[in-house]
DNA sequence: ACTTAAAAATGACCTCAGTCACTATTTATA
DNA sequence: TATAAATAGTGACTGAGGTCATTTTTAAGT
């Protein structure tokens, strides 16, 4: 048995879905909350399970009120329902942690699947707010590709530079001499066309160079 | 009617989707593949709305299908439907241009849902595989609060470092004379704590400076 | 065995970046 | 009005960054 936290401000709204949460026998709705406030003073009293929070609330937002949770109780699961197809939102919501977001014109049964989603770790996205979010952020996650051959050790100081480090630092990293990583540093920027270390440096970054490639 | 076609090796499986499939008044299995490479040639020849695609495959697999296909037909919706809830496949196919994200384990119901999601511009993730992605996504989009405070012009230097520039061009971009850039890069790196532009360009790329925030 | 390329190193050289001190104007706020 | 902060500038100094020529060793490929 889930114990669940409505949070929406209008009552009216809120024993909708509570009618429709408990048709389903896993849930019971055991508190309820108009803003923010509200819910966190309930949730520093109660146990609770689940979170069905509304986004535009008085007092304090559904996203502020997600990032406290999740700061303080991170084992609870959120599902942001809202009444806007709103990429800013939902964006915003997942990136404190909330572990859905769905619109209230889904259906009754969908609500009641993500909750069951939520609960087993997934993460139920409505399909129009998944559109608009992620062509945003798969365009962050792109590399371009390397167009050029770097060798190993070129890459090593390559990745230095886009850390930030000095010459110095990567001489002693990478037990060389200064000559010579300056030397390697002139060789890499002939290869890729750029013309100092800060333009290597962003090079680093954008090719997501010392990372694991996503 | 939906004209669709579905890819997938295994007949039997092949078989099972379009019995499930048609069982849609909307939905017309016109055209069945054993491979992109004979995905490619059907939608050469014939008018596809959607395409219902399997990973694994022999020949050519699913991703480089979807490129393909999205290269070439962009109108055609592509949901990729495999066995893995592999969120590596998934990042792959969703930046080639997928429509939809679902596991074999799912309910017929929900694949039809699927269907008319994406035909109607949604984007359907299966919830578990959405659970996997999001994480690794929304890393790439955090920006870290920027703890200081920079002034306007401060904040033009940051972004012009960010993209590469010598002080030599900041001063002409902005009209200052390369003393006065200077000037202000060493109060940057005081506020900023950083040693060099290097380290600032850096800072600039990771705090999304000079960008539309997400 | 011969060739090519990566890797490592040295020293000379020059430029740009960054610091500092000091000045001056504008603007906003206590 | 006085004070603080942002803005803009100059000149002098230092050092790190980057180039170039040249050498050596090692490893891989034909």
């Amino acid at each position: 048995m889930w114990r669940v936290l409505l949070v929406e401000d209008q009552t009216i709204v809120r024993q909708g879905l509570k009618v429709i949460l408990e048709q389903d026998p896993n849930i019971k709705v055991t508190h309820e909350a108009e803003n923010g406030n509200q819910a966190i003073s309930i949730l520093e009293q109660h146990i609770i399970d689940f979170v069905l929070m509304d986004i535009r609330m008085p007092e304090m937002n559904g996203i502020e009120a997600t990032r406290l949770i999740k700061r303080n109780w991170p084992k609870v699961k959120i599902l942001i329902l809202t009444t806007f197809n709103d990429d800013e939102y939902a964006l915003q919501a997942l990136k404190e942690g909330a572990n859905g977001f769905l619109l209230k014109t889904s259906e009754p049964k969908k609500l009641i699947e993500a909750v069951h989603s939520c609960m087993n770790g997934g993460l139920t996205l409505h399909d129009e707010v998944a559109a608009k979010v992620m062509p945003r952020l798969l365009q962050y996650s792109e590399h371009p590709a390397i167009s050029v051959e770097l060798s190993q050790r070129e890459l090593a100081i390559t990745k230095c530079v886009g850390q930030g480090k000095t010459n110095k630092e990567i001489a002693e990293e990478l037990h060389l001499s200064i000559g010579t990583v300056k030397n390697h540093i002139t060789t890499i920027l002939h290869k890729t066309d750029l013309r100092d270390r800060t333009q290597l440096a962003i090079f680093a970054l954008k090719h997501h160079i010392g990372e694991q490639p996503l």
